[in-house]
DNA sequence: CATGAATGAGAGTTCATTCAT
DNA sequence: TATGAATGAACTCTCATTCAT
């Protein structure tokens, strides 16, 4: 369990930290990623390494968390605009918008996602989970469907793994013949098919 | 290069091994697998163990070649029975089938799966999605569809992509609210949707 | 690449340890002279010994320096005495100076010599040559030969080698009926023929 | 202790065995001369390795013999031919045999020689000595100087190790300013002056 | 608080030697 | 007698973690 320092020099050298992790394991791979790289990247000693973090560990939770952190706020801020679009142009919007995340500062998030199951990356999806579970919440309450969905759950779930992975798969080993766009579309559309939509999506 | 053992004692020491190792990556993690945990739990020397593998890397290269063998296996035994039934149905009983085998075991091949980013995975995922090319284009030739379908080399990958990895998802940290059947009945839906099927599932 | 260190403990970690190196090599072989082996006769842990040296090849380096160093201070007191001695009487006293370090502390300098071959010595032979070039070159603009001298390189080259390794073979398994004086005195007289020098020798 | 063999398949066998390593060691060093490498070369089983051989040590004093055993052979084609030749020519017609038998094969028993430390060399070196006293016994009986030569045996002692040694540096580590011819000249004319012989050479 | 030298358990890998076949 | 698969001790080197300064 991390200490939760509230200096303003100590939050400063968690977050210097928490960044030359991510870099590192990004750019290095995780076996790379050793507490003297990291502490060296961050321009710090060992020593306060294990003054804020009990373990490499905790340093690695924290990552998934900022990662984590950043998608909800990017989740959160397509969610107030979900209703007037439908769910095609909504899911389309919103993977444009993880994608970019995923792919800023070179692609560091998504170079970290490769390590997901060492990462113990278990908290961050579950929240973000409950996330889209909310966001479809909203919108199926401000669009009732025609006829009643069955298995909303279940879709979300399946679509919410679906996209991640594909994506992670996508950015850390490209396929040749497929293009960025055509992944979202491809979602969105099955996004919308799951909701009953009809297939028209708007001109973009 | 791993060499090619010709006696009966060693292949049945190859075995062991991969064995072994797909046990203790399953059982106890990738940075669990150690060259002594692995031999001992094959029940050999750490020299055998090079004896046959010039590295661990070799060992592991070994399990997903092993794993991808069986994939592949399930796979042609539906492909031979992919026209009369139509899309929703093949990927139905196709799933069924993939994930009786990754369920095997105590699920040892699902939890390996885990780790694929670091397992170099990509030539048996390759492998993998050239096969259900195949299997596409055997299903279109004999069921033309109305109207073309579009991008479908983007479909199966995002299908194949989102089924193993929500699949593997799914077995290594279970969702409580959602049954395999629904996945199962999730994804077979997807894919019928996809190519313009209408939904219309055979009772099973 | 060794690292410099400028701290105290350190330094004196670093000579602990280039002579625990000293002393295995010299006592036990070296086959024996292992980093566990040496580190534990240094009083200190492998995890130190790499913080000071990349390799086991570079503490040998660095005991190997040493012994150069050494005898090449040995050598420069002598070379300031030259020109007034003649040939024979300076490298008379030269070896007894050379031999008294090389015997020092149990011949250890000598027993490591036994390796030179395996110990990238090429360094620390070169320097001693040319050092010993200068010296002669020094004691012929102050004793000018009646002839010139033919081939000096050569002549230097083989004595330098003939001294070096004979001292090393006389000590590391000595000649029951020959003393360290008669060799000294052998090669004394050697070097003063081959610069044509009579064979008069100082009283000792 | 090594086994003598008496079959002849067996003493094949040996005789493979001594090569194998001499290449080995030769070619690639001591530390790559594993059993295994030297009894592949050989074209034989580390099992009949070991049926000949108690130990890899066994295996390199077998190695040594018979490099002793070759100089022994052509130290002795030269002694029927001492008398009539003077000190000089003696040393100057053995040194270029002893040069070529260490130089044959591509300087195999040179490189060899790089590691008489590690190879337990002293009796090899000793029966060379030995050769050498009979030797020089031999020609002052036949050729009595004026004034008796003092120190014979150091004197020997000195000549045998410094050729030997000088030698085995010059090959292994060549001075590109020096020639062999320069060397063996040198040799020859200590040899000539520490036995009180006039600097006359033979033209070559 | 910050530092970084020191620690030592443990990882991957090799190889001399044995022994069942 | 010949084989080579099997063994496991030993080696080099790394790195998470601690603690004296």
């Amino acid at each position: 369990m991390r200490k939760k320092p509230r200096q303003h020099r100590s939050r400063a050298m968690v977050e210097d930290l928490v960044e030359a992790a991510a870099i590192t394991i990004a750019e290095e791979g995780l076996e790379a990623a050793t507490a003297a790289r990291i502490a060296a990247r961050a321009g710090v000693s060992v020593g306060s390494f294990y003054q804020y973090f009990d373990s490499k560990e905790d340093l690695y939770a924290a990552v998934l968390e900022q990662i984590a952190g950043e998608l909800k706020t990017v989740v959160g801020r397509q969610l107030g605009s979900l209703s007037p679009k439908g769910m095609h142009d909504f899911v389309s919007d919103l993977l444009h918008d993880v994608w970019t995340l995923l792919e800023a500062n070179g692609g560091r998030y998504m170079h970290i996602s490769r390590y997901w199951a060492q990462l113990d990356s278990g908290p961050a999806m579950n929240e973000l989970e409950a996330q889209m579970h909310t966001a479809l919440a909203v919108y199926l309450m401000q669009n009732p469907p025609k006829q009643p969905i069955q298995d909303l759950q279940v879709k979300i779930y399946v679509l919410i793994n679906s996209v991640l992975f594909t994506t992670v798969r996508y950015i850390s080993d490209p396929a040749p013949h497929v293009s960025r766009e055509q992944v979202i579309e491809t979602f969105a559309s099955m996004a919308g098919l799951l909701v009953g939509e009809q297939r028209v999506a708007r001109k973009r």
